[in-house]
DNA sequence: GGCTGCATTTGCCATTTGGCAAAAAACAAA
DNA sequence: TTTGTTTTTTGCCAAATGGCAAATGCAGCC
């Protein structure tokens, strides 16, 4: 609980008051390895922040293969922002990769954080403006880069997920085969 | 201008006198083909607002080559997010691709605004979070998919640029070589 | 130990894409 | 039109990646 509000309050003040209001809408949930935190076809109705564990964001597409859009880890808040803000169904599913550990907020504990404190739509304006840099920024050099570019690359940006994630949602992440991404970790440990 | 407002519109309220500040602060400029609205190394201190024209955001990647990160359509806002929130040097071009026509606000001049005008923070927001989401959106289905896929979903997404942009351009926003490219589109064509 | 189920590696070959240079086409200037 | 420049297409071959199936490795369990 305090990893969440030392979090928060990198973006913006909140005095005491308020951080016992915050932590008073926060459900703190466990989520076993390989269960769904959201999935496809639903509205998503919370927010998750994500003490422990990995997710994943993972979706089916065109060829009908399981494509893994990318990895979510300690201490970042996960949610299907299009969905959750338009209330439409996710396209996606939302996944634990490793047994997690969350807090959870619906939708209408964050309405009335929002109503009551201050400084709460800047600071979550905040998060999500370099959640979602950060996202792009991770993503789009992917394109310009041969596989074991990104594969190392991958390893700088999540040197603690390497060993925790299967081969298969790593390789699906990066754009290629899991046969590939294996051969290709073969060529770099020589 | 108009344009502009419209477009603001769409995200909250503004009132006679509010749309008339807007105005205001707007600087209409003109940006002939190839020239950048802005450079890697300096610092942006300006947002633009594309009434007309194309623009492509670029930068060298690790082999040196150029890469076109993404494009700018009309009725979109121009600014690389992150150095001009954090007043640090850019790391990309921002190049127009055709003959352009600007709506340039200082940083000044939003600041302003953003004091002046109530809703004018939400607005931005709005903005702005829709934008990234949308830039993932269109960037992240394509590691999944080959570069005929890519294509062919570039034309439905950018349906007004394939004909105005040099295939250069498009083939390193796509991560292929331009003669990838052009063998693609012959495939295609049969 | 010996199964069983799952993840990863490997071999073989087909397909896709890249690299490079020349040819062709498109475009602009004189 | 002619000339010169840039962009796009093409040919040829090399390298990277995919598809598929078999083999191997690994962990849990009886």
């Amino acid at each position: 609980m305090e990893t969440l509000i030392n979090y928060l309050l990198q973006f913006g003040q909140l005095n005491q008051q308020q951080i016992e209001l915050v932590k008073s809408k926060a459900k703190v949930t466990e989520l076993k390895k390989d269960n769904y935190f959201s999935e496809a076809g639903k509205i998503p109705r919370e927010v998750a922040f994500l003490v422990e564990g990995i997710f994943r964001v993972c979706y089916y597409n065109s060829k009908g293969e399981e494509i893994t859009k990318y990895f979510i880890d300690e201490n970042n808040f996960v949610v299907d922002l299009n969905s959750y803000n338009q209330n439409i169904p996710s396209s996606e599913y939302v996944q634990a990769v490793t047994d997690c550990r969350l807090l959870i907020f619906s939708k209408e504990a964050l309405k009335e954080l929002s109503l009551t404190i201050i400084a709460w739509d800047s600071i979550i304006n905040q998060i999500t403006t370099k959640a979602l840099v950060e996202k792009v920024n991770k993503i789009s050099p992917m394109l310009a880069e041969d596989a074991t570019v990104r594969y190392l690359s991958f390893l700088e940006k999540f040197p603690t997920l390497a060993n925790r994630v299967p081969l298969s949602y790593m390789a699906s992440y990066l754009g290629i085969t899991q046969s590939s991404l294996s051969r290709i970790r073969r060529n770099i440990s020589n």
